[in-house]
RNA sequence: UCCCCAGUAGCUCAGCGGUAGAGUAGGUGGCUGUUAACCACUUGGUCGUUGGUUCGAAUCCAACCUGGGGAGCCA
């Protein structure tokens, strides 16, 4: 089917437009009918005079239910009085279907009630411009990938065993009573990409069982993961700057009308350009100090102290050199402390928490067997990725970043839940 | 798993020991420029569940259920 879309009407003033949408809302005032049509790609006004039209039609429209699905064929002209600028002089219209009563209203809605509809939500404005910059922060990530050489190689979403632990994963039952697990990581296929391609990343869902109920906790949610050989942290550090900046930059071009709607400053969002601070470890742990918060050297931050450090700074946190007893066993260790290792988390700023964690790899083979018998990992299941290490070891890094969190970031929401199209939650898996 | 908060009309909430309320949505009527339109009338209830205290419980107490916020862990 043929039709003008909203966001392309101030193309078409004085042509005869029809518009395939919905009924958004409508006001009605005796003789005339004031039609807001939704269409996806924004809202118009439509007016519809009595004697203008048919009159069955003209009592039909206004007794139209919000939501009804409608095509109306009009004449576009400029009108400063109508919501975006651009108004339809309704010429005719077909009721697709008259909805039912539409459960989500113009006013206030509780968060329960609106995440139990979140297949209707969807259609509101938040979710809409939310989704809207999602889907241009997912272009922006797999643009720039591709710009430089990465080749996109999918890791599995069923794996047999833990990257980094077992307490936090779903398991399924595979054939032959195999158990099988949902992926946290691609990161250590990624490895294995890394030597194949020189450059590659994956993007997908990845799950973790954590039974988190926080603004920044999903069940599922979507990462995307670069692995570079012949990488160290620098170029690790420098490769996820440049990213974020680019990101950013693009949102910003791109969204400008869903940043309005979402009410987000955009000046915090202006102000991320290169170069990020780059906070060591140790010297986190005596800001924090000399910042009143008690933290002992050795420990991983917690959501406080996360937030006391990235709000030192209107541009992400980079803390690097994390010590290694808290890091996964697969990172490589500081060549210059040996209690530390070459890892960096990216804390967003405005206390987003951290949207990036990654590092470089230990290369050497020895040292990997003896971290997974120290972290009481099944050798049997790192097999494979052992074989990496015995033909052709380079040094080698990547990182992870979590895309709802830094959705949330970027378009100042408060929880993550609402920056993926349908989330998953502890106790919410509907609809 | 732990700590805090909340469950009353379809939805958002008020009521906090003595007859179950408002706004909004829905319905009916009115209105030729509305911006969450407005005005009048109107339908709508097992006050989360179970037990207890009391002459009397939506209201006080206990347990449970559901949801929200946070901690830990993480992206």
């Amino acid at each position: 089917m043929n039709g003008t879309r909203i966001a392309d009407l101030g193309d078409h003033v004085g042509d005869e437009v029809t518009i395939l949408g919905w009924l958004y809302n409508r006001r009605s005032k005796g003789k005339l009918h004031f039609l807001i049509l939704r269409d996806g790609s924004g809202l118009c006004q439509a007016v519809a005079f009595k004697g203008k039209v048919d009159d069955d039609l003209f009592e039909s429209l206004g007794r139209l239910s919000q939501e009804s699905s409608v095509i109306v064929r009009g004449t576009v002209k400029r009108d400063d009085r109508a919501p975006g600028g651009f108004e339809i002089g309704v010429i005719d219209a077909t009721v697709v279907h008259e909805a039912e009563e539409y459960p989500i209203a113009k006013q206030a809605h509780g968060t329960d009630f609106l995440l139990t509809n979140r297949h209707l939500w969807l259609r509101s404005r938040r979710p809409y411009a939310t989704l809207r910059v999602r889907h241009t922060v997912i272009r922006a990530i797999r643009d720039f990938f591709d710009d430089r050489g990465f080749t996109l190689v999918d890791a599995p979403v069923f794996t047999p065993s833990a990257c980094e632990g077992t307490t936090t994963l779903f398991e399924v039952d595979y054939f032959d009573d195999e158990k099988a697990y949902l992926t946290q990581s691609g990161q250590l296929y990624m490895e294995a990409a890394a030597m194949a391609f020189g450059k590659a990343y994956c993007f997908g869902p990845t799950f973790r069982a954590e039974k988190s109920k926080t603004r920044r906790h999903l069940t599922e949610f979507w990462m995307v993961e670069p692995e570079i050989a012949y990488a160290d942290l620098d170029d690790v550090i420098a490769l996820g700057e440049e990213m974020l900046c680019e990101i950013v930059a693009r949102v910003l071009d791109k969204n400008a009308e869903e940043l309005e709607i979402l009410e987000r400053d955009t000046a915090p969002l202006e102000a991320i350009r290169a170069p990020f601070p780059r906070v060591h470890y140790d010297d986190a742990v005596r800001a924090l100090n000399d910042g009143g918060i008690e933290f002992e050297w050795g420990g991983d931050f917690g959501a406080p102290d996360e937030d006391f450090l990235s709000r030192q700074s209107d541009r992400p946190t980079i803390v690097h050199r994390f010590p290694a007893a808290i890091k996964a066993f697969y990172m490589k260790r500081d060549p210059e402390d040996e209690r530390l290792s070459m890892s960096v988390d990216f804390l967003a700023p405005e206390g987003y928490g951290e949207i990036i964690g990654g590092g470089q790899r230990a290369e050497d083979l020895g040292y990997l067997q003896e971290q997974i018998v120290k972290h009481g990992l099944p050798e049997e299941a790192f097999k494979w990725y052992f074989d990496l290490r015995r033909y052709g070891s380079v040094p080698h890094g990547g990182f992870g970043l979590g895309v709802e969190r830094t959705v949330a970031w970027i378009c100042g929401t408060e929880h993550v839940r609402e920056c993926i199209p349908f989330p998953r939650m502890l106790y919410r898996i509907y609809p």
